[in-house]
DNA sequence: AAAGTATATAAGTATATTCTTATATACTTA
DNA sequence: TAAGTATATAAGAATATACTTATATACTTT
């Protein structure tokens, strides 16, 4: 098991790399509350740019770091494109980013109790 | 309770954000994976160093950046510096992200049920 | 078809990140 | 005290990030 952990960690690594660059940014971060919070289910591109005070090429910019990182989805629906939560990848990170915190809580536990 | 939310995000998301900054690099999370998989309980920065591959004053900035983000602990013995987990901060980092993501979540689950 | 709107892309700039090498600091031990 | 070891810091270089403004692309509506 332990030898299955040190290479799934490597692999894992690079994929949370990925995912926490992504994250890793208040504008990025704000737009996805406001996905969240939002009435709306779907929100152009120009009316979150609004919401969060960014320009519209800037918007742009973080939603694609968004799509590219599997957390959005986008939908061409006519003059606009709206862009969702990619629900089945978005549990996939929350997986991996539970693995991450399990692996150091654990290794806490552990030492708590004296090895 | 949305006000509440509003208002709460925009200080997670500068929280959140720091916290994925220091997670956002494969060599501070092979640092990170490393203290939890190794059968020592204290590892010093050289050692972590030879682990992951990185020269000693790279490592030294990594383990810094992940003490700023109160990750770790340092604790200075003799000639060494050992680093070790901040259990009550990474608890506390945790619920942020359980938050973050109960946030996107529930949102997706809200659209499958048809709003 | 022409004009208007929404979004993306391009190019440039300012700043941040992550290394490197060299050196300083703190401690230990001979 | 001097030499050795561990760690941190400093300074510089290469690269990445995040914005800006300008423009291209795709679609809609008149």
């Amino acid at each position: 098991m332990l030898r299955i952990k040190t290479e799934y960690c490597c692999d894992l690594s690079e994929e949370l790399e990925e995912l926490f660059k992504a994250l890793a940014n208040v504008n990025r971060l704000l737009l996805i509350y406001k996905m969240t919070s939002g009435e709306m289910e779907k929100v152009s591109v120009t009316q979150m740019a609004r919401m969060t005070g960014l320009t519209q090429p800037a918007a742009s910019q973080h939603l694609k770091i968004l799509k590219t990182a599997n957390i959005l989805n986008a939908e061409k629906k006519g003059n606009y494109i709206y862009y969702t939560f990619n629900h089945n990848a978005v549990i996939s990170h929350k997986e991996k980013i539970d693995f991450l915190f399990g692996c150091v809580l654990s290794k806490c536990n552990k030492i708590k109790m004296g090895k």
